[in-house]
DNA sequence: ATATTTGGTCAACTATAATTTACTTATACA
DNA sequence: TGTATAAGTAAATTATAGTTGACCAAATAT
């Protein structure tokens, strides 16, 4: 496995897993992974998490495992709880916000 | 309203919503507000999205209005069909991949 | 080695998102 | 103006995501 271990000066040995790149083209299984990236980098458990956001353990391991079949609500939640965000990235080829131009931005 | 009106060779003349700025940091309006934006821009109806993905009329409409109470399925599946994608943003400090360190990247 | 914690799964139930159908409001164009 | 198209809303039903609680299996600790 990409799983890495780290020994802490507090706290138990915990499994880390990797941070996926950022830059890499967004997938289901890429946020996955970046969020027990995430989760587990600051030595939270399920547990933790599910307390604070009050969102069951299921539901995240579902998140954690790539499944879609989530509302996007707690897909939000955990990520802003974690440190998590979005940003947009259309596939057009380049547009300007300064000038409204005649070309397509799509 | 931040809406502008274009005339097409083809077609009627339809309300087209401005493209959000992509570079702000993101928000569930912000992904409604693209979301219309591309398809307006495409000259696509909702019921053209509709029918294309098999998603009811109604969720669409929750979608572009910023209701996140939506299946995060059927979010991407909209944005994938209008060639919008995520992209992840941590808000560690600076983190390099090429080598493993000691410090925290979360 | 034993105990404890954590991750992960499962079944039954509850909550709620999604669909369908119909209706209304707004927009565009003849 | 009147007509057609599109956006948006609403109620009833269906589908399904979410929760709870128990349980098992790894992993981590003492």
């Amino acid at each position: 496995m990409s799983d890495t271990l780290s020994k802490k000066t507090l706290g138990r040995v915990v499994k880390r897993t990797e941070m996926p790149e950022l830059s890499k083209p967004f997938s289901p299984m890429q946020l996955a992974k970046a969020i027990t990236a995430k989760r587990t980098g600051m030595k939270l458990t399920l547990m933790d998490v599910s307390q604070a956001l009050a969102i069951s353990k299921p539901t995240l391991i579902k998140i954690e495992k790539g499944d879609v079949t989530v509302q996007l609500h707690n897909v939000l939640k955990v990520m802003e709880y974690l440190g998590l965000s979005f940003s947009l990235v259309s596939d057009d080829i380049a547009h300007s916000n300064e000038e409204v131009s005649d070309e397509q931005w799509y």
